[in-house]
DNA sequence: CAGGATGTCTAGCGTTGCTAGGATATTGTC
DNA sequence: GACAATATCCTAGCAACGCTAGACATCCTG
């Protein structure tokens, strides 16, 4: 009883991911609009109705796809943070690891933010793949800085609308490197000049 | 003929606008999944096929009404610029107009910036209303700031980012004035700071 | 008043997300 | 080892979607 349903209960989680990881290819390799429920269950080889044994819906699993993206963007980001040769550079390279991801898996970034996913962002039930991420930017900024939550999230906004207006075509795609370093020079350069809190 | 075709071109027109101002209408009580072709041809007391003698088909109604939205946000932040009391002031009245667009106008805000769009941005074939909006931006700047485009659309990439996220849910709503203050010190406070072009 | 063009609607196609109900296989009990 | 109980999965179908073909009605022209 307790192996049989514990072998089970791994084939079951085993398969969970497997889905997640078919929408993702599949959105990956011909966009969002072509993950349908059909074709997503004849790729995991199961029928539609099993999907709904795993997710409440086609929404939730875009967000378990989201949640994976977050996971891979934290570490993407701590991972450049961490090879800047100096703090100072941090700054710099977290946000060119951001732009990055977000032009290399587009998909990915969508289902992240742009997709309307059922993940709670900043609150409590935030889950921790989210707050690592904005974490990667805060961090970028010197304890001491009383206001450095502040700094990450209009920095956060200002890349996310770098890279969906681009992404979209709303602006053009090149001179991406010069707003990037324009962006970085005027938040940077000043990050302690609080008007007197 | 003359007469009789100009007066159907003119009828022709005015089911046009209206088939826009109701679908817009609709998208503003009760969101965009709900602007359907059969609702919409319902409310503008027609059958379905003629939207499609108006337009290609959905996307080209949301870009119509999105269109609408760029005239009147172009406006909307002219009259912001305009009756700022002193230069220095413009940007930061644009900017809170921007917001305030964005939030008072969250469906029109969507068909013009998240929904996909047949709308051309930044090439030669830009609708006009496109080019003013963005022009307001530019505006905030000095004449001689030879990079003013580009610190256009940075700035407008930031607060995009700032809409979207605090729409969504992805930062917290509160705390918008701050995050203005923010962004407007770091981008303002040191425009002619170029890294010697 | 007939004939052709124009405009509009009914009906329906293929696809979508999602679900009810039955068939099938697996499990624990006698 | 046979049988009921349980868990698992699939077939079939629903309502709603965007969109369109073809029939009907209406209007202008000769």
């Amino acid at each position: 009883m307790s192996a049989i349903s514990e072998r089970r209960e791994r084939e079951r989680a085993y398969r969970h991911q497997l889905i997640i990881t078919a929408a993702r290819e599949l959105a990956e390799t011909e966009g969002w609009e072509a993950v349908t429920t059909r074709r997503l269950a004849e790729r995991v080889e199961y029928s539609q109705p099993v999907l709904y044994s795993h997710f409440n819906g086609k929404d939730a699993i875009v967000s378990a796809v989201a949640l994976d993206g977050f996971s891979e963007l934290a570490a993407h980001l701590r991972r450049a943070r961490q090879a800047a040769p100096e703090s100072g550079q941090a700054l710099r390279a977290v946000c060119r690891a951001y732009l990055e991801f977000a032009t290399e898996r587009p998909a990915l970034y969508q289902a992240m933010f742009i997709l309307p996913t059922e993940l709670r962002f900043a609150s409590a039930e935030t889950p921790p793949p989210l707050r690592a991420s904005f974490n990667e930017f805060v961090n970028c900024f010197h304890p001491d800085n009383k206001r450095r939550e502040l700094f990450a999230e209009v920095l956060w906004s200002a890349l996310h609308g770098i890279a969906v207006l681009s992404e979209s075509g709303r602006i053009p795609p090149e001179g991406q490197e010069e707003r990037l370093d324009f962006l970085i020079t005027q938040i940077a350069d000043t990050p302690m000049k609080p008007t007197t809190p």
